[in-house]
DNA sequence: ATAAAACGTGCAGTATCGTGCAGAGTCAAT
DNA sequence: ATTGACTCTGCACGATACTGCACGTTTTAT
C-alpha cells in the first residue's frame, strides 16, 4: 500500500468513526505503530487532524461538526450504521433521520450506490455530497436546533409528497409497552409523518435507548417492522422484541 | 509496445485498481522502472494522475480524499460578510444564499440578534445552530451537490411561501450589461425566486466576480438595490455601478 | 507509587526518485 | 547511401523517502 493511500485511509476512518487509534491502525494496516505515529504526526502538521495520546481526533469543530457535539460514535453505533447501510437496495427511495447513528449509516453507504435519500437533517445532506450515485432530497422546515433537523408544518407537508421504500428512524427511547419515544413533540410529529409515508420502518436502536422512554411517543412498537440492535444486546431483550413480531437485526 | 499504448495501459490499470505501483508496472510491461517513472511523471504533468512515492493514484479520487478542506475565505470575503451582517436589523426575515461569502455573513451575525433566516443551504443552517436568537427556516428541495444548496420545484415553491425583508445573493458573475449570472440553470431559478420574494436584494460581490459572466442569468442588474464590494475594488468600477442607480457598499 | 502503554528521536537498511548520459532506432533532407 | 536531428530507452549515481528498531521520556491507568 502506498504511503499517500495509507494517509487517505486514515483520514477516511477518522471521518467515518470520529476517532482513530494508533494501535488499531497498525494492526489493520499491518505496519508498525511507529509508521502510523509518523503518519499521524504529519497529518496533524498539515492540519488535517488533531493528534492526541493514543490516536487522533478530527482537526476542528467544523470538521468534527456533529460528532463533537454528541461525542464520538461508539462501536455499537458504527455497527448499527453499517448494518442499516447494508439494507439499502439500489433504486430505492430512503428516508434517513437525523442523529449520530444515522450519520454512520450514510457514511457506510457505497459511494456509487444509486438511491434517493430524503432527509430533514442538514448534516445527513452534507455527508452525502461526495456520494455520486445518491440523489439527495432535502426536507425543509423550521430548524429544531437541539437535534438539528427541520420540523413543523412545512416539513410534514414536504414529507407527505414523498413515498419512500424504507425509513431509518432514530429515537431516544425504545420500550416494548410505551413504544418509540423522543424528547420533542415537533420532532415526534415529523418522525410519525416519515413513518406513515414509508413502506417499511427500521429503528436504529443503540444500546442506551433500549428500555428507555422519553416524553413524546412517536408510534407504538407494532408500527415498525424491523429493529437493529447492537451485538452486545442481551438475548432476553432481543427475544422480547421478537415476541412482538419485530424482525430483529443484530449489528 | 508503443509509448502511447503503454500510457493508456497505465491509465487503464489505474482506473481499474485505483492505484499503480511503478515496480509492478515495470515487471508486467517488461520495461525498466525508469521508463515507467518517466511515463508517470508525464501523465502527472498532464493532470491525468497524481504521482506519489512508489507509484501513482487517480487524479480526482485522491483529491477527493484530501479535498475535504473547504475553500479558504479571503480577507475580502470576510469583510463583505461583516458588512452584510451589519445590514441586518432585529426582527427581519432574511434570505441567505449559499457560498463562502454567505458563510462569512452568518458568522458575523451577533449571537443574540433576533431574526429569522431562511436559507436553501444546509451549511448556512448548521452555522446558525449556536445563534440562539436566530430562527432558521430551511428551504428544502433536491440537493445540487456542486454548490450544496437545495434547488428545483420544491425549493421554489417553499420560497414562494415566505416574504423576506432582504436577500443576500451570492453569484459567480456581476456584469453591468449581462447582469447577475451563475453556473447552473436550476440554481439561477432559485436565486430568481429568492429575489422576487424579498423586498430588497443585496449582492455579495467579491472581487473575482466583478466584470465576470457565467452561462445563466439570474436577473439584470437593475433588479437589485445594493451591491457590497471589497475595499480594493477600483473607483472606476464602483462609479459604473453607482451610475446604474445601485447603492454601493464598500466593505 | 508503580507498571504499562504510548510517545518522540536518532539511526540504519532498503526502496524509490530524478538527472545526466549514451546507445539504438526513426525520419527527412541531402 | 549518408548525415544530422530527434526520440526512446536503459544504466549509473547521488539524493530523497520510507520503514522498523532501539532507547529514553512522557502520559495514563491502577
Amino acid at each position: 500500500m502506498l504511503t499517500r493511500q495509507r494517509k487517505a485511509h486514515i483520514l477516511n476512518v477518522l471521518r467515518r468513526e470520529g476517532q482513530v487509534v494508533a494501535k488499531t491502525l497498525s494492526e489493520t494496516l499491518a505496519l508498525s505503530e511507529d509508521t502510523i505515529r509518523r503518519d499521524l504526526r504529519e497529518l496533524a502538521s498539515e492540519g488535517l487532524l488533531q493528534r492526541v495520546h493514543g490516536g487522533a481526533l478530527p482537526a476542528s469543530a467544523a470538521v468534527a461538526g456533529f460528532g463533537q457535539r454528541q461525542g464520538v460514535a461508539t462501536d455499537g453505533k458504527i455497527a448499527i450504521g453499517r448494518a442499516a447501510a447494508a439494507m439499502v437496495r439500489p433504486g430505492q427511495v430512503v428516508f434517513v433521520d437525523g442523529g449520530t447513528t444515522a450519520i454512520q449509516l450514510v457514511r457506510h453507504l457505497p459511494r456509487d450506490l444509486t438511491v434517493t435519500i430524503a432527509t430533514h437533517s442538514p448534516h445527513i445532506a452534507i455527508e452525502l455530497i461526495n456520494h455520486d450515485g445518491v440523489t439527495v432530497e432535502m426536507i425543509g422546515g423550521r430548524l429544531f436546533k437541539h437535534s438539528v433537523v427541520a420540523v413543523g408544518a412545512a416539513a410534514i407537508e414536504a414529507i407527505g409528497r414523498i413515498r419512500a421504500d424504507i425509513y431509518f428512524m432514530g429515537v431516544t427511547g425504545v420500550h416494548p409497552d410505551v413504544g418509540l419515544t423522543t424528547g420533542d413533540a415537533e420532532e415526534a410529529a415529523v418522525k410519525r409523518a416519515l413513518c406513515r409515508f414509508a413502506a417499511e420502518t427500521v429503528v436504529l436502536a443503540s444500546r442506551e435507548k433500549i428500555g428507555a422512554a422519553s416524553p413524546y411517543v412517536v408510534v407504538p412498537i407494532k408500527e415498525v417492522g424491523t429493529i437493529i440492535v447492537e451485538s452486545t444486546t442481551s438475548r432476553e431483550i432481543i427475544e422480547t422484541y421478537r415476541a412482538l413480531n419485530l424482525s430483529t437485526v443484530i449489528a
